[in-house]
DNA sequence: CCATAGAGCTAGTCA
DNA sequence: TGACTAGGTCTATGG
């Protein structure tokens, strides 16, 4: 790993743009901090007055433009983008960045750059745990979570609304449509399980069960109104953390 | 402006780790790439193993560790979070982030750093234009977009199940409620307007009606078994943009 | 602080 | 490719 054919201070306009075209090209990931300007048209307009900002070019295609409060960026464009990098005739290093579907442009001019470092992507990654999917694996291993004599008989049950996270039957054998929420309910998520209700058709009793560790006030009052059913769950608990 | 106290590629981790802190003390953006384990634990928990990434500190105290794929971060922590930088017995730089409420920790233990940037936070950046409410703000000005005779008399009109986007009454005096969308609305966005409709009490007709450039089969076919109507807009034409 | 809703959401998955 | 949904969503706003 050679970071050598970095941008340094003392290099002029024409060294850095090469420097930079050089890595991008070897699918290297490009961190370059210096003064821009930001122009974007696509699904929102928007434009950054020149100032000190730093840019990432990932090898994917995704560019990054991050500020200095927020963890979203200023601008970005993702990987499906086509990225070409470029020098004009007022010596300035011109990034353009098109993505199509929706067709948009990110252009990042700059009249100036520090520095900037490269390097070849590595990267190992473990996968995220605690996700709303490992929560329905853990209910469907034990939906006496959710109810004593509960009986999962299908996971994300396809209907023509949408995917019901859950579907079983009672132990007096009505059906159950059960909408899982890995953090407090809120009231979209009362419309949710509303619509598979008013969609899914049967001869059976349907009951309609949202299943969350907490639900909002309102939330609850408009679950109630629905006459469906709120299922109080221990996230710590069943992924056995404490 | 001065980048002198960057690391270094020949700097040691004690070199290296006191410089970061003291860019950071001075409430410096700063950037480092170098190998690194990161761990989260919170809403959930991830593990990443070692591997070359790129860290930024935010002056905010927002932390950001980037992948070299998705425009998304692999880790972060947000800006509420309190940031300590610290040097272990192992010789490894240890940045730990925890923010309250939800109580979460973010870890990031580097092996070895090999260079970092670090600046002042400048911008001064123009606002996005073309965001759902400068459509409301179109609409409200000229609702013949919508439908003919009709009138706004309500922006964002708070019932109790959340905020209705815009409220009138059309030609014959009927209630009009309107959920405006930027986009193609979907399948959720019917669930909202019927949210809207069921919440809403009044003693006259009331129409429900979505506002969009375009919607998907299935919401269209929703939408028609409520009985609400959709409004075609044409974005380009409303922003002048061609 | 909690609740709601938008976002250039992004990213993934499935038909 | 379109549609749908989760996300450690984040972020802004209003009560």
């Amino acid at each position: 790993m050679s970071y050598c054919d970095d941008v340094l201070p003392s290099d002029n306009m024409l060294e850095s743009t090469n420097k930079i075209i050089n890595a991008h090209t070897a699918n290297k990931a490009v961190i370059i901090v210096g003064e821009c300007t930001v122009d974007f048209n696509g699904r929102a307009w928007t434009y950054l007055d020149e100032g000190r900002r730093t840019v990432r070019i990932n090898p994917s295609g995704a560019v990054v433009v991050s500020g200095t409060k927020s963890v979203k960026p200023k601008n970005w464009q993702t990987s499906d983008a086509k990225t070409e990098i470029d020098i004009d005739d007022d010596n300035h290093m011109i990034i353009r960045s098109k993505s199509s579907n929706p067709k948009e442009i990110l252009e990042i001019r700059f009249t100036s750059v520090y520095k900037s470092i490269h390097y070849s992507p590595p990267e190992n990654d473990v996968e995220v745990e605690g996700t709303e999917d490992d929560l329905h694996k853990k209910l469907i291993s034990n939906p006496e979570y959710i109810e004593n004599g509960l009986k999962i008989l299908e996971h994300e049950k396809t209907i023509n609304t949408g995917d019901i996270d859950l579907f079983g039957i009672d132990n007096i054998d009505n059906e159950v449509i059960i909408e899982v929420k890995r953090k407090k309910a809120q009231i979209e998520n009362v419309d949710q399980l509303n619509r598979y209700m008013n969609t899914y058709d049967s001869d059976k009793a349907v009951r309609g069960i949202l299943v969350a560790p907490d639900i909002t006030e309102s939330a609850e009052e408009y679950l109630k109104n629905y006459q469906y059913e709120f299922s109080k769950i221990d996230i710590a608990k069943i992924f056995d953390k404490k």
